[in-house]
DNA sequence: ATCATCTTCCAAAACGTTTTGGAAGAAATG
DNA sequence: CATTTCTTCCAAAACGTTTTGGAAGATGAT
């Protein structure tokens, strides 16, 4: 039912090549001929057949974005303003995106970028929440298939990015914890293996370090970024001894789930204990008390993201492959005062 | 570079035709051709290409969510969620996941329709928060476009949706502050135009009805959705007097919202002034107080609209195509205790 | 009048797949 | 032996577009 050039043609009485060229604007049809064919295509409410011209055309101006999704119900305001921005971004360019969710490093993940390899299922990927030897990653280089990171790799392989300064946020946040006087510092890291976590724990130890403070091994415990799970895993921090005076989550949500164990045992978050978090989601601010955090812009890094990958595509080099992003601390009541 | 049917044909010196049907699994070809067509496949690297098949197929195994983003930089857990919600089971049944972010109403919105309308680019839509005199969804309705809407509208056009009933939702709430004494009770509604914001204003003036309490004008204020606007126009709210004694807010972030700015004003939510929301974000339970809210299992809506929607694809009539799901109300510290 | 140059058009190939409608030969049936 | 029925294969068409490489006629230059 769907009207096609040969419908166009047919009518007018010229060929599918004319048709074809008069919409779209080459200058070798006479001017009346373009003019009745235009009317025509819009009488029958023509539109060119999508798959036709990607076929055709061999690219599909379709990103691929594989949102890593930890357990099936799942629910993180730092992907809903990450997909805001690529996706505005992909618009501004007409390019569509494509999103689907697997768990990190499940079966279904390694389908789904196998897949996508092949090309012809999308022009270029996004790859988010990097890891330490990310098979993802290794598998994108070897294929030489377009793509971006946000995040960094361990492996010395060459690929752009986009980076937030995840070692100055940290050094940052705990030089504020220090300066106003903390000394025992808990820590919420990433789950293993994610690079970011990486990096905060390592900044974490070094500006510690660099402080002559020491760190027992029971001040750093795991999460899972979720809110459920700083919550959980603060319980062990709070039976520390002598009393840690200050928290950090490894991100906002596993500082929220620490604020909200801190006071379930009676303490005042921002009083008898400091808390910080790591990403500034909208919510932050809004917390009781309010959130000190490392602001990361996670709108913006989305947008560069996806502009990179569309200049990728379109084989030009991004100007800059490496963008590496400074972030800047957000201090609000939850770190308190100065406890000198 | 790409290996194809016809380069498997030539090497294996066999046509294309029985290629297809080879990896196809028809029986009408020999089993020692099919392996050694397969064998050649594999070690050629065969995959199909995945336009060709879609314009062969006519159809293009897509489904298309078109996300109304209020503002360019836009965070909402709702949608992550339900985005889970959808992906996860568009992708049991082996389909894409299209996503393009737009401003409910905006000229982009329309657009990204129209181009939808027009077959060929996906299969089937996802429609979210339904407004009334939904242009959205007349265009659809008009051009006969297979789609799901998570939410009803007012017109009395037939189309299969999945919603929570709003209005009972809201029921639920009222009296359980006015089951605990409350008398004065504010409300803060979604913006005009949201069918569910709709059902949940009329429920809210229907409960305080039934109830025989009177509702001033200004107790109803507009909000936008999001956080910051829920503290906003909570100032107008805590300018009634007598003071109203709770608040309700459209949905979670903007009762979060309420909450912060009650307490910036030295009131204790919870105590003072008590604070009821909807949606019941992963969040709502770690605010301090944590929030008393009406549950809605955003993903589950998401499964269930999305395998609908398969259905309704697959030319199969949903069993039942107006599901209501019935929500429960959370009861938390932040409704407070009785004040009788 | 001849040749070169525009202008306007189009047939055919191409993109990579699936499906249709047989054909050729082998095997089974009468 | 003559038919019928399997089995195995394939050429060609189809999906709807864009691009290539001209061709035919008109116009201009000499």
């Amino acid at each position: 039912m769907t009207v096609t050039l040969k419908d166009i043609a047919r009518q007018v009485g010229v060929s599918v090549t004319t048709v074809s060229r008069a919409l779209a604007g080459y200058n070798d049809v006479a001017e009346s001929t373009r003019q009745r064919i235009k009317s025509v295509a819009t009488e029958l409410g023509y539109s060119p057949n999508i798959t036709a011209q990607r076929l055709q055309k061999r690219r599909t101006d379709t990103l691929g974005f594989i949102m890593p999704t930890f357990g099936p119900r799942f629910s993180d305001p730092f992907f809903s303003e990450f997909i805001a921005g690529i996706g505005n971004q992909a618009a501004a360019h007409d390019y569509d995106l494509l999103v689907s969710t697997h768990a990190p490093d499940s079966e279904g993940e390694q389908k789904a970028y196998q897949r996508a390899v092949r090309r012809g299922w999308v022009d270029g990927l996004i790859v988010v929440r990097t890891r330490e030897d990310d098979g993802r990653i290794q598998l994108l280089c070897e294929h030489n298939f377009p793509f971006v990171a946000f995040g960094r790799t361990n492996d010395e392989m060459a690929f752009p990015y986009v980076d937030e300064d995840s070692g100055t946020g940290m050094r940052l946040l705990v030089q504020h914890f220090i300066d106003l006087g903390h000394r025992r510092i808990g820590l919420i890291t990433p789950p293993t293996g994610l690079m970011f976590g990486h990096y905060r724990l390592q900044s974490f130890y070094d500006t510690m370090r660099d402080n002559n403070l020491p760190i027992e091994p029971k001040w750093v415990v795991e999460g899972d970024m979720t809110q459920r799970g700083g919550a959980e895993v603060t319980e062990s921090l709070l039976k520390v001894k002598p009393r840690l005076t200050a928290v950090i989550g490894g991100n906002d949500l596993m500082a929220i789930g620490a604020i909200n164990r801190i006071q379930q045992h009676g303490f005042q978050a921002g009083q008898d204990i400091a808390v910080g978090g790591f990403d500034d989601i909208p919510l932050a601010a809004y917390m009781s008390p309010p959130l000190t955090t490392v602001h990361q812009p996670i709108y913006e890094i989305g947008q560069q993201t996806c502009a990179m990958l569309i200049e990728l595509i379109n084989g030009r080099t991004p100007d800059n492959p490496h963008t590496l992003l400074t972030p800047i601390l957000t201090i609000r009541a939850s770190s308190g005062k100065s406890i000198l």
